[in-house]
DNA sequence: CTTGAGCCTGTATCAACTACAGACCTTAGA
DNA sequence: TCTAAGGTCTGTAGTTGATACAGGCTCAAG
């Protein structure tokens, strides 16, 4: 069971294999979460399907909201042949404590802003509901 | 019924008058969202009443999750005599949305945090659930 | 051989602040 | 009166996570 094997990618073709931006997979390099890869004799990038499978791995973290310096702490633990089960719980708990604070935070906001936003009529006139309340303390 | 005016303050007062950092004071001044305020003879910068006033508006508009570009709306709608409930309502409305798309994405991210770190056994094994949902697509 | 696409590099920009350096001014205490 | 501490002034750089653009190479198709 041979997985299609990428030999060598450009740059462009990563981007699109992965569907990360170009320039983003730019600074990915410059900040150490993907590494410097291999060049071409005329200096071109060339990538291969470990390079596919770590910026995927990158870009599912950052869907689930994860920082990049999260991502770091993920991804030596990915590399770590020592690392356990335990380690990787303790980032992942930790993120999802941020956001579920996160979401408490805006469910609070959506509360107070819903809440003045119904008090509005909504005509020409120039008392407001919402002006009263950032106005008042 | 005269409230408590205040003539003449500097801008470490003004910071503590609302509890904005100082810094950010001298940024909001910088974008325009605060008005350069008149000096006195040295060059010190001197805020009264109306300044606290608008930085309190800024910072409860801020704390509500709008932008400064919203609040930079807001603020024109408080200044202009001929705005209507309406436009205000607009601007809230839309934040409205805004923050209630954020909290929707939060949640997707906390279901599948949550779901994926109750699979991890947390002991010393180096097999751990999130790892593997995060290398595979 | 030319044209266009793709890649290379460096640099700038965005939001919303925060921090720091070096110079000046003001005020209280000795 | 002198001095030391603390406040204020200015300019500038750093933060996070990208994104954009300019100017120069190279490569492949027609």
């Amino acid at each position: 069971m041979s997985n299609t094997s990428v030999r060598s990618i450009r740059r462009g073709d990563l981007a699109r294999a992965t569907g990360c931006n170009l320039e983003t997979i730019r600074y990915y390099e410059k900040i150490g979460i993907m590494p410097d890869p291999p060049r071409s004799t005329k200096g071109y990038r060339s990538y291969d399907n470990a390079h596919v499978k770590r910026l995927k791995f990158v870009m599912r973290s950052r869907d689930l909201g994860f920082s990049l310096e999260e991502v770091r702490g993920l991804l030596g633990l990915v590399d770590d042949r020592s690392r356990t089960c335990a380690d990787v719980q303790l980032i992942a708990e930790d993120h999802l404590t941020d956001v579920q604070a996160k979401i408490a935070d805006l469910q609070r906001i959506e509360r107070v802003l819903s809440d003045t936003v119904a008090r509005c009529t909504g005509d020409a006139a120039p008392e407001c509901a919402v002006i009263d309340a950032l106005l008042d303390a």
